[in-house]
DNA sequence: GTCTATAAAGGGATAGAC
DNA sequence: GTCTATCCCTTTATAGAC
Protein backbone atom coordinates (compact mmCIF):
# COMPACT_ATOMS: atom_id res chain seq x y z
CA UNK A 1 0.00 0.00 0.00
CA UNK A 2 1.68 3.21 -1.16
CA UNK A 3 2.35 6.15 1.41
CA UNK A 4 -0.21 8.74 0.53
CA UNK A 5 0.87 11.05 3.19
CA UNK A 6 2.59 14.18 1.32
CA UNK A 7 5.99 13.80 2.77
CA UNK A 8 8.78 15.55 1.69
CA UNK A 9 10.49 12.89 -0.36
CA UNK A 10 11.82 14.74 -3.74
CA UNK A 11 11.73 18.37 -2.99
CA UNK A 12 14.06 18.94 -5.81
CA UNK A 13 11.93 18.15 -8.33
CA UNK A 14 8.75 19.99 -6.64
CA UNK A 15 11.54 22.92 -6.92
CA UNK A 16 11.61 22.05 -10.54
CA UNK A 17 8.08 22.13 -11.37
CA UNK A 18 7.05 24.60 -9.23
CA UNK A 19 9.45 27.18 -10.36
CA UNK A 20 8.84 26.33 -13.98
CA UNK A 21 5.29 26.74 -13.37
CA UNK A 22 5.86 30.56 -11.64
CA UNK A 23 8.56 31.40 -14.22
CA UNK A 24 6.27 30.93 -17.02
CA UNK A 25 3.35 32.61 -15.39
CA UNK A 26 4.79 35.28 -13.74
CA UNK A 27 8.69 35.78 -15.80
CA UNK A 28 11.65 35.00 -13.50
CA UNK A 29 12.18 38.08 -13.00
CA UNK A 30 8.56 38.43 -10.96
CA UNK A 31 9.12 35.16 -8.99
CA UNK A 32 10.93 35.77 -5.46
CA UNK A 33 12.24 32.78 -3.91
CA UNK A 34 9.99 33.26 -1.27
CA UNK A 35 6.86 32.20 -3.84
CA UNK A 36 8.42 29.22 -4.98
CA UNK A 37 9.03 27.83 -1.48
CA UNK A 38 5.53 28.81 -0.85
CA UNK A 39 4.30 26.73 -4.18
CA UNK A 40 6.57 23.59 -2.25
CA UNK A 41 5.56 24.08 1.36
CA UNK A 42 8.93 24.67 2.40
CA UNK A 43 10.93 27.62 4.14
CA UNK A 44 12.87 30.15 1.61
CA UNK A 45 16.61 29.47 2.52
CA UNK A 46 15.86 25.54 2.20
CA UNK A 47 15.89 26.11 -1.13
CA UNK A 48 19.57 26.21 -1.02
CA UNK A 49 20.05 22.82 0.02
CA UNK A 50 19.33 21.74 -3.53
CA UNK A 51 20.30 24.71 -5.88
CA UNK A 52 23.20 27.25 -4.92
CA UNK A 53 21.18 30.23 -6.71
CA UNK A 54 18.08 31.72 -8.37
CA UNK A 55 20.15 31.75 -11.46
CA UNK A 56 21.30 27.80 -10.74
CA UNK A 57 17.53 26.68 -10.65
CA UNK A 58 16.74 29.10 -14.06
CA UNK A 59 19.12 27.41 -16.17
CA UNK A 60 18.92 24.00 -14.62
CA UNK A 61 14.95 24.30 -15.33
CA UNK A 62 16.10 25.56 -19.51
CA UNK A 63 19.03 23.13 -19.82
CA UNK A 64 16.92 20.16 -18.93
CA UNK A 65 14.10 21.41 -21.14
CA UNK A 66 16.09 21.35 -24.31
CA UNK A 67 17.70 18.26 -23.94
CA UNK A 68 14.78 16.64 -23.76
CA UNK A 69 13.34 18.23 -26.03
CA UNK A 70 16.24 17.55 -28.68
CA UNK A 71 15.99 13.96 -27.56
CA UNK A 72 12.20 13.75 -28.31
CA UNK A 73 12.60 15.48 -31.89
CA UNK A 74 15.41 13.02 -32.79
CA UNK A 75 13.26 10.39 -32.05
CA UNK A 76 10.33 11.84 -33.86
CA UNK A 77 12.10 11.81 -37.65
CA UNK A 78 14.09 9.28 -38.68
CA UNK A 79 16.87 9.02 -41.31
CA UNK A 80 16.58 8.67 -44.72
CA UNK A 81 13.08 9.50 -44.87
CA UNK A 82 11.92 12.27 -48.00
CA UNK A 83 11.96 15.94 -47.19
CA UNK A 84 8.25 15.49 -46.70
CA UNK A 85 7.95 12.87 -44.54
CA UNK A 86 10.39 14.62 -42.35
CA UNK A 87 8.61 17.84 -42.35
CA UNK A 88 5.60 16.14 -41.68
CA UNK A 89 6.92 14.72 -38.55
CA UNK A 90 8.86 17.39 -36.95
CA UNK A 91 6.01 19.81 -37.68
CA UNK A 92 3.42 17.33 -35.68
CA UNK A 93 6.07 16.56 -33.10
CA UNK A 94 6.67 20.56 -32.49
CA UNK A 95 3.18 21.45 -32.02
CA UNK A 96 2.18 18.36 -29.72
CA UNK A 97 5.41 18.42 -28.03
CA UNK A 98 4.36 22.28 -27.10
CA UNK A 99 0.89 21.59 -26.66
CA UNK A 100 2.02 19.11 -24.15
CA UNK A 101 4.81 21.11 -21.89
CA UNK A 102 3.69 24.95 -22.16
CA UNK A 103 5.28 26.04 -19.49
CA UNK A 104 8.97 24.26 -20.25
CA UNK A 105 8.93 25.59 -23.69
CA UNK A 106 7.26 29.07 -23.10
CA UNK A 107 9.77 29.52 -20.09
CA UNK A 108 13.12 28.76 -22.93
CA UNK A 109 11.83 31.05 -25.39
CA UNK A 110 10.98 33.95 -22.78
CA UNK A 111 13.63 33.66 -19.90
CA UNK A 112 16.96 33.52 -21.95
CA UNK A 113 17.78 37.14 -21.26
CA UNK A 114 17.29 36.80 -17.67
CA UNK A 115 20.23 33.73 -17.90
CA UNK A 116 23.68 35.07 -17.44
CA UNK A 117 26.01 34.09 -20.30
CA UNK A 118 27.57 31.38 -19.72
CA UNK A 119 23.78 29.76 -19.32
CA UNK A 120 22.80 32.27 -22.06
CA UNK A 121 25.52 30.16 -24.18
CA UNK A 122 24.43 26.64 -23.56
CA UNK A 123 21.02 26.86 -24.00
CA UNK A 124 21.40 29.02 -27.25
CA UNK A 125 23.77 26.09 -28.80
CA UNK A 126 21.07 23.51 -28.01
CA UNK A 127 18.52 25.77 -29.59
CA UNK A 128 20.35 26.25 -32.86
CA UNK A 129 20.85 22.75 -32.94
CA UNK A 130 16.98 21.88 -32.74
CA UNK A 131 16.72 24.70 -35.54
CA UNK A 132 19.29 23.17 -37.37
CA UNK A 133 17.15 20.20 -38.35
CA UNK A 134 14.41 21.58 -39.36
CA UNK A 135 16.74 23.84 -41.69
CA UNK A 136 18.58 21.08 -42.60
CA UNK A 137 15.29 19.45 -43.67
CA UNK A 138 14.08 22.22 -45.76
CA UNK A 139 17.07 22.48 -47.61
CA UNK A 140 17.13 18.64 -48.43
CA UNK A 141 13.81 19.96 -49.81
CA UNK A 142 14.70 22.50 -51.84
CA UNK A 143 17.55 20.58 -53.63
CA UNK A 144 15.16 18.02 -54.36
CA UNK A 145 12.58 19.90 -55.82
CA UNK A 146 10.22 19.38 -52.83
CA UNK A 147 9.56 22.26 -51.73
CA UNK A 148 9.09 26.05 -53.55
CA UNK A 149 10.45 28.02 -50.85
CA UNK A 150 12.95 31.15 -50.01
CA UNK A 151 15.77 31.40 -48.15
CA UNK A 152 15.81 28.37 -46.09
CA UNK A 153 17.49 29.68 -42.64
CA UNK A 154 14.22 32.53 -42.60
CA UNK A 155 11.59 29.73 -43.46
CA UNK A 156 12.88 27.75 -40.80
CA UNK A 157 12.58 30.49 -38.19
CA UNK A 158 9.45 31.27 -39.57
CA UNK A 159 7.76 27.80 -39.35
CA UNK A 160 9.16 27.29 -35.69
CA UNK A 161 7.59 30.62 -34.48
CA UNK A 162 4.32 29.47 -36.27
CA UNK A 163 4.09 26.31 -34.22
CA UNK A 164 5.69 27.53 -31.12
CA UNK A 165 2.80 29.90 -30.86
CA UNK A 166 0.53 27.61 -30.55
CA UNK A 167 1.33 27.71 -26.31
CA UNK A 168 -0.01 31.05 -26.22
CA UNK A 169 -3.56 30.15 -26.93
CA UNK A 170 -4.24 26.09 -26.67
CA UNK A 171 -5.92 25.17 -23.78
CA UNK A 172 -7.79 21.54 -23.08
CA UNK A 173 -11.36 21.74 -23.30
CA UNK A 174 -11.43 23.96 -25.95
CA UNK A 175 -13.14 23.87 -29.41
CA UNK A 176 -10.56 21.87 -31.38
CA UNK A 177 -8.48 19.09 -29.67
CA UNK A 178 -4.49 18.47 -29.38
CA UNK A 179 -5.04 16.22 -32.58
CA UNK A 180 -7.53 18.27 -34.56
CA UNK A 181 -4.99 21.56 -33.71
CA UNK A 182 -1.84 19.96 -34.99
CA UNK A 183 -3.62 18.53 -37.84
CA UNK A 184 -4.50 22.10 -39.14
CA UNK A 185 -0.54 23.55 -37.76
CA UNK A 186 0.63 20.22 -39.91
CA UNK A 187 -1.47 21.37 -43.45
CA UNK A 188 -0.66 25.04 -43.19
CA UNK A 189 3.53 23.90 -42.39
CA UNK A 190 3.12 21.57 -45.61
CA UNK A 191 1.64 24.25 -47.37
CA UNK A 192 4.06 27.14 -46.60
CA UNK A 193 6.83 25.08 -48.15
CA UNK A 194 4.95 24.58 -51.42
CA UNK A 195 4.62 20.79 -51.36
CA UNK A 196 2.21 19.29 -53.58
CA UNK A 197 0.87 15.81 -52.30
CA UNK B 1 19.49 78.11 -35.74
CA UNK B 2 18.43 75.09 -33.46
CA UNK B 3 19.17 74.59 -29.99
CA UNK B 4 21.47 71.90 -29.53
CA UNK B 5 21.95 71.19 -26.22
CA UNK B 6 20.47 68.42 -24.00
CA UNK B 7 17.64 70.56 -22.64
CA UNK B 8 14.77 68.83 -20.71
CA UNK B 9 12.03 69.84 -23.15
CA UNK B 10 10.16 66.64 -23.67
CA UNK B 11 10.91 64.18 -20.34
CA UNK B 12 8.19 62.23 -20.44
CA UNK B 13 8.53 61.43 -24.36
CA UNK B 14 12.01 60.39 -22.91
CA UNK B 15 10.99 58.48 -20.27
CA UNK B 16 8.71 56.58 -22.78
CA UNK B 17 11.29 55.22 -25.69
CA UNK B 18 13.97 54.64 -22.99
CA UNK B 19 11.08 52.44 -20.86
CA UNK B 20 9.95 50.81 -23.82
CA UNK B 21 13.77 50.09 -24.44
CA UNK B 22 14.46 48.59 -21.10
CA UNK B 23 11.27 46.72 -20.57
CA UNK B 24 11.82 45.33 -23.81
CA UNK B 25 15.36 44.37 -23.27
CA UNK B 26 14.91 43.54 -19.63
CA UNK B 27 11.34 42.26 -19.17
CA UNK B 28 8.99 44.70 -16.97
CA UNK B 29 10.11 42.95 -13.01
CA UNK B 30 13.95 43.43 -14.33
CA UNK B 31 13.87 47.00 -14.68
CA UNK B 32 13.29 49.55 -11.97
CA UNK B 33 12.53 53.06 -12.09
CA UNK B 34 15.93 54.28 -11.09
CA UNK B 35 17.13 52.18 -14.46
CA UNK B 36 14.84 54.38 -16.35
CA UNK B 37 15.48 57.30 -14.92
CA UNK B 38 18.97 57.09 -15.59
CA UNK B 39 18.74 56.68 -19.34
CA UNK B 40 16.95 60.07 -19.33
CA UNK B 41 19.08 61.65 -17.00
CA UNK B 42 17.07 62.46 -14.12
CA UNK B 43 16.24 61.06 -10.57
CA UNK B 44 13.68 58.07 -9.97
CA UNK B 45 11.58 60.38 -8.09
CA UNK B 46 10.78 62.56 -10.89
CA UNK B 47 9.66 60.10 -12.91
CA UNK B 48 6.23 60.46 -10.71
CA UNK B 49 5.76 63.82 -12.14
CA UNK B 50 5.12 62.57 -15.29
CA UNK B 51 3.52 58.94 -15.05
CA UNK B 52 1.63 58.36 -11.70
CA UNK B 53 3.31 54.66 -11.29
CA UNK B 54 5.51 51.91 -12.90
CA UNK B 55 2.25 50.13 -14.04
CA UNK B 56 0.86 53.54 -15.83
CA UNK B 57 4.00 53.65 -17.38
CA UNK B 58 3.46 50.87 -18.62
CA UNK B 59 -0.12 50.28 -19.99
CA UNK B 60 0.68 54.17 -21.32
CA UNK B 61 3.23 51.74 -23.90
CA UNK B 62 1.74 49.37 -24.21
CA UNK B 63 -1.95 51.17 -25.01
CA UNK B 64 -0.39 53.55 -27.11
CA UNK B 65 1.38 50.76 -29.25
CA UNK B 66 -1.65 49.12 -29.86
CA UNK B 67 -3.59 52.07 -31.21
CA UNK B 68 -0.42 53.37 -33.47
CA UNK B 69 -0.45 49.42 -34.82
CA UNK B 70 -4.27 48.97 -35.58
CA UNK B 71 -4.55 52.63 -37.30
CA UNK B 72 -1.17 51.64 -39.74
CA UNK B 73 -2.82 48.52 -40.14
CA UNK B 74 -6.06 49.75 -41.43
CA UNK B 75 -4.52 52.29 -43.57
CA UNK B 76 -2.49 49.51 -45.30
CA UNK B 77 -5.03 47.13 -46.25
CA UNK B 78 -7.95 49.06 -48.29
CA UNK B 79 -11.32 47.66 -48.53
CA UNK B 80 -12.71 46.02 -52.04
CA UNK B 81 -9.49 44.26 -52.20
CA UNK B 82 -9.82 40.53 -53.14
CA UNK B 83 -8.98 38.36 -50.44
CA UNK B 84 -5.51 37.39 -51.92
CA UNK B 85 -4.56 41.41 -51.72
CA UNK B 86 -6.06 41.97 -48.80
CA UNK B 87 -3.72 39.04 -47.25
CA UNK B 88 -0.52 40.43 -49.51
CA UNK B 89 -1.20 43.82 -48.31
CA UNK B 90 -1.95 42.78 -44.34
CA UNK B 91 1.20 39.93 -44.62
CA UNK B 92 3.63 42.54 -46.01
CA UNK B 93 2.44 45.51 -43.69
CA UNK B 94 2.90 43.03 -40.26
CA UNK B 95 5.92 42.30 -41.54
CA UNK B 96 7.54 45.83 -42.04
CA UNK B 97 6.23 47.12 -39.43
CA UNK B 98 7.37 44.48 -36.71
CA UNK B 99 10.94 45.41 -37.95
CA UNK B 100 10.60 49.26 -37.68
CA UNK B 101 8.93 48.80 -33.87
CA UNK B 102 10.60 45.52 -32.91
CA UNK B 103 10.94 46.77 -29.16
CA UNK B 104 6.73 48.25 -29.39
CA UNK B 105 5.75 44.89 -30.50
CA UNK B 106 8.18 42.64 -28.42
CA UNK B 107 6.70 44.55 -25.08
CA UNK B 108 3.32 44.23 -26.22
CA UNK B 109 3.60 40.83 -26.73
CA UNK B 110 5.28 39.91 -23.95
CA UNK B 111 4.18 42.22 -20.93
CA UNK B 112 0.93 41.51 -21.01
CA UNK B 113 1.43 39.34 -17.77
CA UNK B 114 2.89 42.27 -15.97
CA UNK B 115 -0.50 44.65 -16.44
CA UNK B 116 -2.63 44.46 -14.43
CA UNK B 117 -6.21 43.73 -14.81
CA UNK B 118 -7.87 46.66 -16.80
CA UNK B 119 -4.73 47.78 -18.57
CA UNK B 120 -4.48 43.80 -19.84
CA UNK B 121 -8.66 44.33 -20.76
CA UNK B 122 -7.74 47.35 -22.82
CA UNK B 123 -5.00 45.28 -24.35
CA UNK B 124 -6.84 42.51 -25.23
CA UNK B 125 -9.43 43.76 -27.26
CA UNK B 126 -7.14 45.76 -29.25
CA UNK B 127 -5.35 42.90 -29.71
CA UNK B 128 -8.19 40.83 -30.76
CA UNK B 129 -9.21 43.70 -32.87
CA UNK B 130 -6.08 43.71 -34.67
CA UNK B 131 -6.71 39.43 -35.19
CA UNK B 132 -9.98 39.66 -36.33
CA UNK B 133 -8.95 41.58 -39.29
CA UNK B 134 -6.77 38.98 -40.41
CA UNK B 135 -9.68 36.34 -39.66
CA UNK B 136 -12.01 37.94 -41.81
CA UNK B 137 -9.71 38.17 -44.68
CA UNK B 138 -9.16 34.40 -44.13
CA UNK B 139 -12.97 33.54 -43.52
CA UNK B 140 -13.23 35.51 -46.86
CA UNK B 141 -11.13 33.77 -49.31
CA UNK B 142 -12.52 30.40 -47.57
CA UNK B 143 -15.68 31.30 -48.61
CA UNK B 144 -14.73 32.52 -51.89
CA UNK B 145 -12.70 29.30 -52.54
CA UNK B 146 -9.28 31.44 -52.86
CA UNK B 147 -7.58 30.15 -50.21
CA UNK B 148 -7.70 26.22 -48.75
CA UNK B 149 -7.51 26.97 -45.21
CA UNK B 150 -8.39 24.54 -42.05
CA UNK B 151 -9.74 26.83 -38.95
CA UNK B 152 -9.56 30.33 -39.60
CA UNK B 153 -9.09 31.34 -36.39
CA UNK B 154 -6.18 28.80 -35.72
CA UNK B 155 -4.92 29.39 -38.89
CA UNK B 156 -4.76 33.24 -38.56
CA UNK B 157 -2.75 32.78 -35.21
CA UNK B 158 -0.54 30.54 -36.83
CA UNK B 159 0.03 33.16 -39.29
CA UNK B 160 0.48 36.30 -36.64
CA UNK B 161 3.01 34.02 -34.52
CA UNK B 162 5.35 33.44 -37.59
CA UNK B 163 5.34 37.32 -38.69
CA UNK B 164 5.78 38.38 -35.47
CA UNK B 165 8.76 35.80 -34.99
CA UNK B 166 10.72 38.17 -37.05
CA UNK B 167 11.44 40.29 -34.39
CA UNK B 168 13.56 37.84 -32.58
CA UNK B 169 16.47 37.47 -35.14
CA UNK B 170 16.34 40.21 -37.74
CA UNK B 171 18.92 42.70 -37.14
CA UNK B 172 19.65 44.88 -39.71
CA UNK B 173 22.64 44.89 -41.75
CA UNK B 174 22.92 41.09 -41.82
CA UNK B 175 22.98 39.42 -44.84
CA UNK B 176 18.88 40.09 -45.76
CA UNK B 177 17.60 43.45 -45.55
CA UNK B 178 14.03 44.72 -44.92
CA UNK B 179 12.12 44.29 -48.28
CA UNK B 180 13.81 40.55 -48.95
CA UNK B 181 13.11 39.30 -45.70
CA UNK B 182 9.27 41.01 -46.18
CA UNK B 183 9.16 39.11 -49.48
CA UNK B 184 9.88 35.74 -47.82
CA UNK B 185 7.37 36.02 -44.98
CA UNK B 186 5.00 37.37 -47.64
CA UNK B 187 5.40 33.79 -50.33
CA UNK B 188 5.31 32.12 -46.95
CA UNK B 189 2.41 33.23 -45.63
CA UNK B 190 0.37 33.46 -49.21
CA UNK B 191 1.50 29.37 -49.99
CA UNK B 192 0.58 28.65 -46.36
CA UNK B 193 -3.10 30.05 -47.20
CA UNK B 194 -2.77 27.16 -50.59
CA UNK B 195 -3.52 30.44 -52.60
CA UNK B 196 -2.92 29.83 -56.00
CA UNK B 197 -1.62 33.02 -58.41
C1' DG C 1 9.79 70.03 -12.78
C1' DT C 2 13.72 68.33 -10.45
C1' DC C 3 16.13 67.63 -6.36
C1' DT C 4 17.47 65.21 -1.58
C1' DA C 5 15.86 62.39 1.91
C1' DT C 6 13.20 58.84 3.65
C1' DA C 7 9.52 55.61 4.49
C1' DA C 8 7.93 50.82 4.21
C1' DA C 9 8.29 46.62 2.07
C1' DG C 10 10.51 42.87 -0.21
C1' DG C 11 14.58 40.90 -2.58
C1' DG C 12 18.62 37.04 -2.57
C1' DA C 13 21.55 34.80 0.24
C1' DT C 14 23.92 33.09 4.73
C1' DA C 15 24.59 31.31 9.80
C1' DG C 16 23.77 28.11 12.93
C1' DA C 17 20.41 25.18 15.75
C1' DC C 18 18.08 20.85 15.39
C1' DG D 1 17.30 18.71 4.96
C1' DT D 2 14.55 22.12 7.12
C1' DC D 3 14.03 25.52 10.37
C1' DT D 4 14.43 30.56 12.55
C1' DA D 5 16.78 34.66 12.41
C1' DT D 6 19.22 38.01 10.21
C1' DC D 7 22.24 40.68 6.90
C1' DC D 8 22.46 43.90 3.46
C1' DC D 9 20.69 45.72 -0.47
C1' DT D 10 17.12 47.30 -3.71
C1' DT D 11 12.44 48.28 -4.63
C1' DT D 12 8.26 51.66 -5.37
C1' DA D 13 6.47 55.64 -3.84
C1' DT D 14 6.02 60.00 -1.01
C1' DA D 15 7.40 64.58 1.44
C1' DG D 16 9.03 68.83 1.13
C1' DA D 17 12.80 72.24 -0.32
C1' DC D 18 14.09 74.95 -4.31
Amino acid sequence: MPDTRAARTNTKDDLRSHARQLFARHGYEGVSMRDIAGAVGIRQSAIYNHFPSKQHLLADLMVRHMDRLLDAMRGAITPHQTPADALEAFARFHVTYHIDQPEDVFLAYMELRSLDDAGRKTILALRDAYEHSLRDILKTGLATGAFAIGDPAVTARALLAMMTGVTVWFKDGGALDRQAVADIYVRTTMQAVGYKP
